[in-house]
RNA sequence: GGGCCUCUAGCUCAGGUGGUUAGAGCGUACCCCUGAUAAGGGUAAGGUCUCUGGUUCGAGUCCAGAGAGGCCCA
């Protein structure tokens, strides 16, 4: 007879190695097949919980880096969280797919000349780049076991998001958020167009630094300190802006002084003595201060241009740093946004004589048709001539760079449309003070960024985008902007989509019998701007949850924390503007996702790791898993050997869930209920630290903090299950009779654990929970999406029995070291050969322990226990522990000693006596066992 | 230059309102088991909490400064 054949071994056909990148795309066949995500949401349909938790939507000109990984995997973990809780909650997954980086990426991949073809046609391009681009993201995020209506997504370019745009654009103007307005603009002279602070990149750049003087007129002033002359000197980086000088600013109420070298008169901050500024005869001391003064006088002063016969008016601004440069400051409102400020102040003339190839005007004769980067050195040489030049260098500084060519840019005032920001700043601040930020600190952040948020041009000069739907009169020029015009217009885009616009003559677009609201001309001519992309992600939340999903605001909005400025502020302006609230009750933010040095991710650095990469080599859970053990709302480093960790964690869950799964082979559910006074006291201990489980994971989701949820599960499968529990339990799984009532409450307890952790376990490791309750047998779904998140909040508990089990896990743990040293020491090698002696003085506490005999047995797995009031303590030592009961203290000694008991061939446990059956010996419990299933009569 | 954030064992994370020898897991070393087996169990060694200064009887925990890194902006 070969007894361990008689032993009930588990066994199951859920595999040790995971083969994850080989078996994830069958489960995600599966999931497409069945429609599990559409099969959830109609579960859920009406349930009157609803979360919806909005997409921002990822420009569409890449395949996926790991932050779009991280992002749309931390969406999936809530979306599928609130679902298995009953919420309904549709996730609706957007592209961004207009703008300049996909208009570039046309252009470039099929070299089109922007002057020979048809806008059409280059849109025709950008769309097949970003339509296909879409696409393959779409792919890569489903491949990352991310749940969502991938049928129907929302992209920018689709006629009826467009139509959005263009009717919401309508809305603002009739609250009275539009104007437009000349204004300088961040400009490429390569791209030719006007660019968001969003399109900027700073770049270090050697620009040409020259001090120049400016003659002071004013007689009034000089007499007073009986001076012939005196220039005012002012530093400039960007001689070109020269010719559109209408001001010099100061600091008001100030110290500024007039000192005198080589004969001549200069006025500066009385600070600019002081700072290593560029004239080496202030560095040297070589001057002479004549007065100091407060700045105060210089109000309303006039001065000769350099080199044009114009007068340039001194007037005061606070932005002035009096120990920057000369303390003056140079101010071409059409070439700098405070310069613009200063300008609208005080009326001054907003010049700005640059083409939109960066080529003087003819405003300025003798520098027409020059290019910016050539001007610099004429009008350095006339500065010269006239003598006004007091020094010439390079220098180098941070310079606002065009983020798609790399070139710098430079400030050019043209018309553009705006949005007024400033007008709806103290409603904006209102309602960020009611959204949740996730961390905390987000409310600071955007409230800080809102306060130094300038008004928003919305205008650019591009063809790859939505139109601003306005028409000029043809006879009195005037922009038409009113609600019936631009409902007219979105109602043709809702059809032909933006296209339309370039198709189409102007007059296409007006209603029928539309005059011109000022002049009552019938003769129009289109808009040429396109609106900003940022602009068209900001009303995502009027097309997808005002208008598609009727709830606005969403719960929930999570992006990576760039989005302060990004996505959440701008989401928030046209919210405000249109509907006259934020668009999210609670903003979520992630960090970036560093390599494994803690630097950003670079091409140029060569270190990008593609997201794919891993799910090839690992697995979509391992990367999953991955994000859902880092403290995501910080910046995340990654790295093979943290990938590696990952890996052991997750083959540790697997080999649990396998080792349940296989003591399940012959689990029958009916066998009897699941009624907590039944069970034993392991059973109802494991059950309850269970259910604490549950409640303390629910806690960490409700704020989505997934590492500490996981880390609580996975301290639970380790401590409490794989370690205790289990190791406890294999005893009787293996070795009680099939039906006896100890092994199937056993297994009724492994099955409804597992079936509770494959649930709760699900929005991270979904690929492996799928698979795995496609093992589990007595489920009602095909999916484990389909299942509720457990709820064990009506199983109670007798918190003494609980307790007093805890004691004895307690004593048993601290027994081991004990245990360890003994059996290094060679009198035995395993527990269940020896016998465990207590020693305490305190005969109430032996008596606790005699009343506990069987649990103390049971978790302890000993061939036996001797409790002993009497003691030689020098044997004992090293072996005294604390046992607590409550918070009572007691000090005993613990021992262990090999027994004499004898090995059940069975079992493996060791006895007394045993039973010759055959030609083995086996334990009086192994025969009973044997004779019941008449292998032994 | 400004706003915001991060810095605890090799790695990933815990460490309410300041208070005994700073906790886990993974990894490492060693041991046991061989009926979870390219598994399972156990024990141990690893941090003085980035640095400096301060408040305090007492600080990883409060304050100030510095360093390194990140995002956003000028």
């Amino acid at each position: 007879m070969d007894l361990s054949k008689t032993v009930n071994l588990p066994y199951t056909e859920f595999e040790m190695k995971a083969n994850l990148p080989l078996n994830e795309p069958n489960i995600i066949e599966f999931w497409k097949e069945n429609r599990i995500y559409y099969k959830a949401l109609n579960k859920n349909k009406n349930n009157n919980k609803v979360f919806i938790l909005h997409d921002g939507p990822p420009y569409s000109n890449g395949k996926i880096h790991l932050g779009h990984a991280l992002n749309k995997i931390l969406k999936d973990i809530i979306v599928k969280y609130k679902t298995l809780k009953g919420y309904y909650s549709p996730f609706i997954p957007g592209w961004d797919t207009h703008g300049l980086p996909n208009e570039k990426a046309a252009i470039d991949t099929f070299k089109i000349d922007r002057k020979k073809v048809s806008p059409i046609y280059i849109r025709e391009k950008s769309k097949e780049i970003a339509v296909n681009y879409s696409e393959i993201q779409k792919e890569q995020f489903i491949r990352l076991g991310v749940f969502a209506d991938w049928e129907n997504p929302y992209l920018t370019l689709n006629p009826s998001y467009e139509s959005i745009i263009v009717k919401s654009f309508g809305e603002l103007y009739q609250n009275g958020y539009i104007y437009r307005d000349l204004k300088p603009v961040y400009w490429c002279y390569e791209c030719e167009t006007s660019l968001a602070e969003a399109e900027i990149e700073y770049k270090n750049k050697i620009s040409p630094s020259i001090v120049v003087a400016f003659k002071l007129l004013n007689q009034e002033f000089l007499n007073k300190y009986n001076l012939n002359e005196a220039y005012i000197l002012i530093w400039t980086t960007t001689p070109w802006t020269l010719p559109a000088n209408v001001a010099l600013a100061f600091k008001p109420d100030s110290s500024y002084v007039i000192i005198n070298y080589n004969n001549n008169n200069y006025i500066i901050s009385k600070e600019a003595l002081f700072n290593s500024w560029q004239l080496e005869f202030i560095r040297k001391g070589e001057y002479k201060i004549l007065f100091e003064f407060n700045s105060n006088e210089l109000n309303n002063l006039k001065a000769k241009h350099p080199f044009i016969d114009r007068e340039s008016i001194l007037l005061p601004a606070d932005y002035v740093d009096i120990s920057d440069g000369s303390g003056i400051v140079h101010t071409a409102p059409g070439h700098g946004l405070e310069d613009y400020l200063t300008g609208k102040k005080y009326n001054l003339p907003i010049l700005s004589p640059i083409d939109s190839e960066g080529k003087f005007t003819d405003e300025i004769d003798f520098l027409k048709s020059i290019h910016v980067n050539q001007a610099n050195n004429i009008i350095i040489d006339i500065i010269e001539k006239n003598r006004l030049l007091l020094n010439k260098g390079n220098y180098e500084h941070s310079y606002p760079h065009c983020w798609r060519c790399k070139n710098p840019v430079i400030f050019r005032a043209t018309y553009q449309w705006f949005l007024d920001v400033q007008k709806m700043k103290d409603k904006l601040v209102k309602e960020v003070n009611q959204v949740k930020w996730y961390p905390e600190w987000g409310l600071i952040r955007m409230l800080n960024m809102l306060e130094n948020r300038p008004d928003w041009c919305l205008s650019r000069q591009r063809v790859w985008g939505v139109p601003i739907p306005v028409l000029y009169c043809n006879n009195c020029k005037k922009p038409n902007v009113n609600k019936v015009l631009v409902d007219h217009i979105a109602e043709i885009i809702s059809k032909e989509g933006s296209d339309s616009w370039f198709k189409n003559d102007s007059n296409y677009f007006k209603p029928n019998g539309y005059k011109c609201m000022y002049c009552s001309y019938e003769d129009f001519s289109k808009e040429e701007d396109i609106f900003d992309v940022w602009y068209e992600s900001a009303v995502s939340h009027l097309s997808v949850l005002y208008n598609n999903l009727k709830f606005h605001p969403s719960d929930l909005y999570l992006e990576g924390a760039d989005q302060y400025r990004g996505w959440f502020q701008v989401s928030l302006i046209t919210s405000v503007g249109v509907l006259d609230r934020a668009p999210y009750k609670a903003v979520l933010t992630h960090g970036w996702v560093l390599d494994e040095f803690g630097r950003a991710m670079h091409k140029s650095l060569g270190n990008v790791i593609d997201p794919m990469e891993i799910v090839e080599e690992y697995g979509a859970d391992i990367l999953r898993l991955f994000f859902a053990t880092t403290e995501y709302t910080n910046d995340i480093k990654i790295s093979k050997k943290t990938l590696a960790t990952i890996v052991e964690i997750y083959k540790k869950i697997r080999n649990t869930i396998r080792f349940i799964l296989g003591n399940l082979y012959d689990f029958d559910i009916n066998a009897f209920d699941l009624n907590i006074d039944n069970l034993l006291l392991l059973e109802k201990y494991i059950l309850f630290r269970f259910k604490e489980l549950l409640n303390e994971i629910e806690g960490f989701m409700e704020k989505f903090e997934f590492h500490r949820y996981v880390n609580e599960i996975y301290d639970f499968i380790v401590h409490d299950l794989s370690s205790l529990y289990l190791d406890i339990k294999k005893d009787v799984l293996y070795t009680y009779a099939k039906d006896s009532f100890e092994r199937r409450s056993t297994q009724l307890v492994l099955y409804h654990i597992l079936k509770s952790l494959l649930i709760i376990l699900f929005p991270i490791l979904s690929f492996t929970c799928e698979q795995a309750y496609k093992h589990l047998k007595y489920t009602d779904s095909i999916s484990c999406y389909l299942e509720s998140f457990p709820d064990f909040n009506n199983i109670n508990f007798n918190l003494d029995e609980i307790n007093n089990v805890k004691n004895i896990i307690n004593l048993y743990k601290s027994s081991l070291p004990i245990f360890e040293v003994l059996k290094n020491q060679g009198n035995f090698k395993t527990l269940n050969e020896t016998i465990l002696k207590i020693y305490s003085n305190d005969n109430s506490l032996l008596d606790y322990f005699q009343n506990n005999f069987k649990l103390i047995k049971e978790i302890f797995r000993v061939a036996d226990i001797e409790l002993s009031n009497s003691y030689n303590f020098a044997n004992l030592k090293d072996k005294q522990i604390t046992f607590s009961i409550g918070d009572k203290n007691y000090t005993l000694f613990i021992d262990f000693i090999k027994s004499n008991y004898l090995k059940c061939e069975r079992c493996w446990n060791y006895f007394k006596e045993l039973k010759q059956i055959e030609n083995h010996k086996v334990c009086n419990r192994c025969l009973d066992v044997l004779k019941n299933v008449g292998i032994v009569i």
